[in-house]
DNA sequence: TTCACTGCAAATGATTTGCAAAGCA
DNA sequence: TGCTTTGCAAATCATTTGCAGTGAA
């Protein structure tokens, strides 16, 4: 079995194409683990890597891997986005002081979810606990 | 008992001037029950009411607000902040698609809150519920 | 009088977009 | 070849900031 190769099917199925930047950047995303990365950090991962990429392909690339479902993006600061290469269900610890982002690793289970507002239905449930150093 | 009065205070004990503008701000959010408001939005409500006040001041407002403790700042959205009257423990629905923000109403339960990383506490726990219009 | 507060306009910073050049099918 | 992608630089957009003028104590 070739590396990622859910990678290249996810592309292939989207009538994504698998260029030199998507793969580059799908191997620094998908090949160490579970990852939570900012278009800026994964940007500055691929020139340290000497992969070529601007910017902008960065940031296209994330969202494009999102909508494939590839990434899941989360929302827990209004100054940046990231994206969690674990798009299973999972919820997250969040230090706002040093921007650090970290999977909860036992599950989190929310007794009696509410019902969504008439005609309403619910997509998604994010949990994030805000976390800082302890006095 | 005046109304708003624990807003004076509130201003008071943090060394904030009650201010024209500071007052007529917080009649706008704290008078009409429980609300979810951007800046923006804030904004254009009190020019609609005839106040003056410059958008950098509402901005500046609400974030003295949120540190007083007045107000509380939800992140649902990459692209704006919002920012709830409601101080007490609860959590929300979010419609993406829309951007209106909601109360759950009743108490949404966590069963066994995970234990934060070495060294860190848990300061706050924000549950969202993405929803959006049923199929 | 003094120092906090305000408004304006300019600065910022993350993200996006337009468009011509380059790449994959 | 024809339709995608890419890269760059310019454009956005929400938010912040510098600073001179205004207002509260």
């Amino acid at each position: 079995m070739r590396p990622y190769s859910h990678v290249l099917d996810g592309l292939r199925a989207s009538g994504l194409r698998p260029t030199r930047q998507r793969l580059a950047l799908a191997e620094l995303l998908f090949s160490h683990g579970d990852r939570h990365v900012t278009a800026e950090m994964l940007h500055a991962e691929a020139l340290n890597a000497g992969v070529r990429v601007s910017l902008a392909t960065v940031y296209n690339t994330l969202h494009q891997f999102t909508s494939v479902g590839l990434l899941r993006e989360i929302v827990v600061d209004a100054s940046r986005s990231y994206f969690d290469t674990n798009t299973s269900e999972h919820h997250h610890f969040f230090d706002g002081e040093t921007g650090a982002l970290t999977d909860i690793r036992n599950p989190v289970s929310i007794a009696q979810l509410p019902s969504p507002p008439a005609g309403m239905k619910i997509d998604r449930v994010d949990v994030i606990v805000r976390v800082s150093n302890a006095a």
